[in-house]
DNA sequence: ATTTAATGTGTTTATTTTACACATTAAATA
DNA sequence: TATTTAATGTGTAAAATAAACACATTAAAT
């Protein structure tokens, strides 16, 4: 790029007009927003996945994702993203990272930002099932089509990072739940078994479980306890976190 | 959005052509990207910045940014905008977050990627120094240009975060420091007072600091050993951890 | 009636973090 | 030259957190 720094100068240093015509003539990037959910599905962690239909990637599994409208925010388009190709709604998405290698979309310049969100796979119902969307067990996840494989990758970090940050486990569990559940979401994000009397402990010492004094049933060893969230203590303990929770 | 579902599709759905001519014709969204580099400097934390030109903005301050080229990685363009507007070259920027509200720019729909970075002010001469480029004390920042003022605070946020999960130090510092300029590094990064016996131990403990048996001179109190990095012990431990280092 | 597969429970140890005080040194000052 | 100033260098105790670990109990399945 040798004399690159004439031809094209800083947007701060421009008209309105000058930018217009540059972004129309100049700017050939488009911006996408791939979407990396996360369900929790019966002790085990998966990621909602649908068919690529480009040729080059025939058979290889991709993220949702789409290009972002000139009109709408980014976020907004990750919403209305996840929404058109799945159904659902009522589901936070946090941004994690921009993906900007020229060759990365073999159709041409895309741009994409990754989102990614975990939700409970029995409480979402999947309006749209087109492209084979469906949820797949992350352990079985590789070779995806474009660099979605890596994009994976660093969202499944980020969501283990998240975890040992904040605590975890509204909306992920049923009402009512024991501590063995709550124990297999974590196992389950973190790909790791936890001693299951400190686990206990820690939890209880965070304080926001309330034991409502119902027990499992049907389940073919001794039954646990059953213990709700308390939302309330959950919020005020939450304010002193730094962040935004599931 | 009513029919947009059908109007626009999946990139991933899309034919070389049918995507190249999308690109044209319907996105008219300007890619950048903006560096917020910090810059350390005789106990402070500084950040560099220029004088917004923008009439919207007129004597505002703004962050080092530009419009990413089509053929140019994102990556590339980070260090290439970086380069073009300091002169700075041998810098690691680190991606931080996507900008991406409509309105975000007053010249047109802009998508901003915001990069960061941290380097010792005395060891990199800025070569260029136009729209009044300059170093700022981060604690005087406020009210900048279009939203830069949020990017700035998610990029400290963000490089503090990244202090007290990875230990910090090359190339920050001279090559023979005292364990007080050490400190006041982490001191002016986080903007919290430590605890001097504490962050020795710690430090030592760590045993990447090489005592080189000289002391402070022409200071007007007792002078304090001066130390050096240990490269290698550094890199060895290193690997251990996750992430990248300045 | 026995086996199976889980639950529920407490203590000890190790590790990490925090709090905290006094003698020492070189320059600056009186 | 003596005194003041402003920093360095050092260790220990207490507190908080994390890790390791075993046995009696319960309901269903056999």
């Amino acid at each position: 790029m040798p004399n690159s720094n004439q031809t094209l100068q800083s947007p701060t240093a421009k008209t309105l007009q000058v930018i217009q015509t540059e972004v129309q003539n100049i700017n050939k990037i488009a911006l996408s927003v791939d979407c990396v959910i996360f369900g929790f599905d019966e002790s085990k962690l998966k990621v909602l996945l649908i068919r690529s239909d480009l040729k080059k990637y025939h058979g290889k599994w991709s993220l949702l994702g789409d290009l972002v409208f000139p009109s709408e925010d980014l976020d907004a388009a990750a919403y209305r993203i996840l929404k058109q190709r799945t159904g659902l709604s009522d589901v936070y998405l946090e941004q994690v990272h921009t993906f900007g290698k020229v060759s990365r979309h073999p159709a041409g310049r895309v741009v994409s930002v990754a989102y990614y969100s975990l939700i409970n796979v029995q409480h979402h119902k999947l309006n749209i099932l087109e492209n084979e969307l469906h949820w797949h067990d992350v352990k079985s996840v590789n070779d995806m089509a474009f660099d979605h494989q890596q994009i994976f990758d660093i969202c499944l970090q980020q969501l283990q990072k998240r975890v040992q940050e904040h605590p975890l486990g509204f909306n992920l569990l049923p009402k009512k739940f024991s501590l063995r559940g709550l124990q297999n979401l974590y196992e389950a994000i973190l790909d790791i078994k936890m001693d299951r009397r400190n686990f206990r402990k820690k939890f209880f010492a965070m304080d926001f479980l309330t034991d409502i004094n119902e027990m499992e049933h049907d389940v073919a060893h001794r039954p646990g306890r059953l213990y709700k969230f308390d939302f309330e203590k959950y919020e005020k303990k939450k304010k002193k976190m730094i962040g935004i929770d599931f």
